[in-house]
DNA sequence: GTGAAAGCGCTAACAG
DNA sequence: CTGTTAGCGCTTTCAC
C-alpha cells in the first residue's frame, strides 16, 4: 500500500483515499483544531500508509510568514557545530524551522547568504562572519540579522558574542595568579574575534603591570597554526612559561610542539585555549580554556532575532566567558 | 531606492517598476532566452536596486522537478565536512541545489531525513548513516538514496564507499614491511565502517601470517576514545610496536597517550590513522593515514544519485583507498 | 465538522 | 519580443 517513490503523494491523494476534503486533511496534518479525534486518527493512518509528507515549500509559500531562520556557519569550525546544534533546538522551541547554509573554502559567505535569502528566511543568524562593513550592510538591509561570535557596530544588526577581551583577561589573571610573568599570546590573525582577544591580552597584561610590550605572536585558527607559532616562539629563545592560544585547536598545536620539544605541559609551560568546543573537552590533555557557552549564545541569538522580526531592537549581548580550569595550567616552574 | 527589509519584493513589483510583464522579468532572472540585451540589463538593474531576490520556494514549487539534493551529515565528523563541501561543488556542476541537514546528539537522523523529505528533494545522499535496515528501507522507498561511507546491501540504495577492508590492509602491509609484528587495531565500535575495518584488520594480519588472534581493542571515533584505548593497551603490558586507529581523531588520541607515557612516535610506536580529513593534514605530527578521497566520493555520490533519478541502477562504488605515508610510522624499534 | 474558492510567487505554454 | 493564461501543493477564509 506504500506509494513507491512517494514524496509525490499529495494532500489531494490523501483526501481522496480517506474520502474527505482537502481542507480536513490539511487541518489534521497541521494538528489544527477542527477535526474529531476519530477522523484525525483515520486520516493520519491513511496518510502514513500512503507515505504522505507535506510539501514544506508549498506550505511555507502559502503562509504569510515562513517561520524560517537562516543560519550560516563554517564547516571547519568545531565551535560553530556546537552553535548550530543549539540553534536547531532553540529555534524549534520557538516554533521555527532552520535552514543551514555552510561556508567553506570553496563556498563563499555570499553564496551561503544568498541561499538564506532565496529560501525566504525571515531572519538570519551569521556565525562568525568575515564580511566587511559594506557587505554586511547590504545583508542587514534585506532582513533582520544577528551576528554571533564577532564584534561589530552596525546599529541595524544584532550582536551576540562573549566578551573576548574579558575572556582573555580571565586567562591572564589565572596565569598571573599562578606566578607566571612570561606570558605569550598566539593570536588568530584576522579571524573574527582575534582583534579583541589581542587587545584584551595587551590590556590585561598592562593592568597586571606587564606593560612593556607583552608578546603577541601571529598564529591562526588551526592546530598547525598553533604549532608553527610555538615553533617560532621556542626557536626565538627566552621561552615563556605560559601561552594563551587563540582557540582550542590552536592550543592543541601549541601543546604538541611543546611536547615534541621535549618539554611538558603544564610542568614546563602552561597553555590556555579558547572556545571550549566539545572537541576540547574530549582531548586527552584536558585543556584549560575560556568557555563560550554555546547553548546560551544560541538562545540569545534566536530570541534576539525573533524579537527583531517583531520590530524589536537589535540585541547587543556580550556574554561573560567563563574560565574552565583543567589540566594544562600549573604554577610557574621554580627553575 | 533600496526596499527596506526586502526579500519581500516580488517579481510583480519589479515588472511594474520596469514597466514590463511578469513573464519578461522571469525570463530575465532565469537568464532564459527571449529578451533583448537592452531590456535584460534594464530589468536586472531595476531588480537589483529594489533588492529583489527570486523566491526559491515558489520557483521550485512551480517546476516539475525541484533539482534539489538532500544531504544528511554529522556535525561532529570532520570528514563529513569535507564531503559536504565537495558535494556542494559536484551538485552545482550538475545544476542542482543542495539542502544540508545536520545530525547531532540532540538532532536525530530521522529528524534530518524528514527535513530532506519535506523539502521535496529529488534524492538524498546520506553520509555515514547509522540507520538499521528497516529504517533505511522506509527511506529508500520514498526517494532515490545513495549511502556514503557505509557498507550495506539494500539493493534499492546506492553505495559509495572506499574499501575499508583494503584500506586497513594497506596499513597492515605498510607496517609489516617496516618490520612490525606486534600490531594493534583500536576499533570504532559500532560506527559505520568499523566492522569492515575490524575484519579487514583480522584478514590482513592472518594473510601476513599473524593469524593467532590479532589484537583488536575497543575504541571509538573521538580523540578521547583513542586515548583511553591506548591507556588500556599500555597498562596491559606487552606494548605493541604499531597501532592502527579507527580514524584520524582516534589516532590523535592514541599518539597523545603514547607521548604522555614517555614514549615517542614513531620511534617507539608507529601509528596509522584513517580518513585523511583536512583536520589530519593540519596536525603538527603529520599523520600517516589511509586516505578516502572526499572529492572523488562526492563526485561518485552525486553522479550516482542523479542517474538513479533518471531511473538508472543504484551505484555500488567501492573506491580504492590510498595510504598516505607521513611521519607517524617508522621501522620497528630494534630493541 | 465540511467543502468551495482564492491565492502565496513563480514558471511554462501559448498567442499576440 | 511581449502579455495572457494556467497551474505547482498548500493554507485560509468563508459559507454550508
Amino acid at each position: 500500500m506504500v506509494e513507491k517513490r512517494g514524496g509525490r503523494t499529495t494532500l489531494v491523494d490523501v483526501a481522496q483515499a480517506a474520502g474527505v476534503s482537502r481542507a480536513l486533511v490539511s487541518i489534521v496534518m497541521r494538528g489544527a483544531p477542527g477535526a474529531s479525534d476519530e477522523t484525525r486518527d483515520r486520516v493520519l493512518r491513511i496518510a502514513d500508509e500512503m507515505g504522505y509528507v507535506p510539501d514544506q515549500r508549498a506550505r511555507k509559500l502559502r503562509q504569510s510568514s515562513s517561520r524560517l531562520l537562516g543560519v550560516t556557519f563554517e564547516l571547519r569550525e568545531p565551535f560553530h557545530g556546537d552553535l548550530v546544534e543549539e540553534i536547531y533546538r532553540a529555534a524549534a522551541e520557538a516554533g521555527y524551522d532552520v535552514v543551514i547554509s555552510a561556508v567553506a573554502p570553496s563556498r563563499s559567505e555570499s553564496n551561503a547568504v544568498d541561499t538564506v535569502l532565496r529560501e525566504r528566511c525571515e531572519a538570519a543568524i551569521l556565525l562568525g562572519p568575515r564580511f566587511d562593513d559594506i557587505e554586511l550592510s547590504t545583508i542587514v538591509e534585506r532582513l533582520p540579522v544577528v551576528v554571533v561570535a564577532r564584534a561589530g557596530d552596525d546599529p541595524r544588526a544584532g550582536y551576540v558574542r562573549s566578551d573576548d577581551s574579558a575572556g582573555i583577561g580571565l586567562a591572564v589573571d589565572h596565569l598571573v595568579e599562578l606566578g607566571h610573568t612570561a606570558i605569550v599570546h598566539i593570536d588568530g590573525g584576522d579571524a573574527p574575534g582575534a582583534h579583541e582577544r589581542r587587545s584584551g591580552f595587551r590590556a590585561a597584561m598592562s593592568r597586571r603591570g606587564f606593560g612593556a610590550g607583552p608578546r603577541v605572536v601571529p598564529g591562526g585558527l588551526g592546530q598547525i597554526d598553533g604549532a608553527r607559532a610555538m615553533d617560532a616562539v621556542l626557536e626565538g629563545g627566552d621561552p615563556p612559561t605560559a601561552v594563551i592560544a587563540f582557540n582550542d585547536d590552536c592550543a592543541t598545536g601549541v601543546i604538541d610542539t611543546i611536547i615534541r620539544a621535549g618539554k611538558t605541559v603544564p610542568e614546563d609551560i602552561s597553555v590556555v585555549g579558547y572556545d571550549d568546543a566539545r572537541l576540547a573537552s574530549g582531548l586527552r590533555v584536558p585543556l584549560t580554556t575560556v568557555s563560550q557557552d554555546a547553548r546560551q549564545m544560541a538562545d540569545d541569538a534566536v530570541i534576539g532575532v525573533l524579537s527583531m522580526i517583531d520590530g524589536g531592537d537589535p540585541p547587543a549581548i556580550v556574554g561573560r566567558p567563563r574560565l574552565v580550569i583543567r589540566g594544562t595550567t600549573a604554577t610557574r616552574p621554580t627553575a
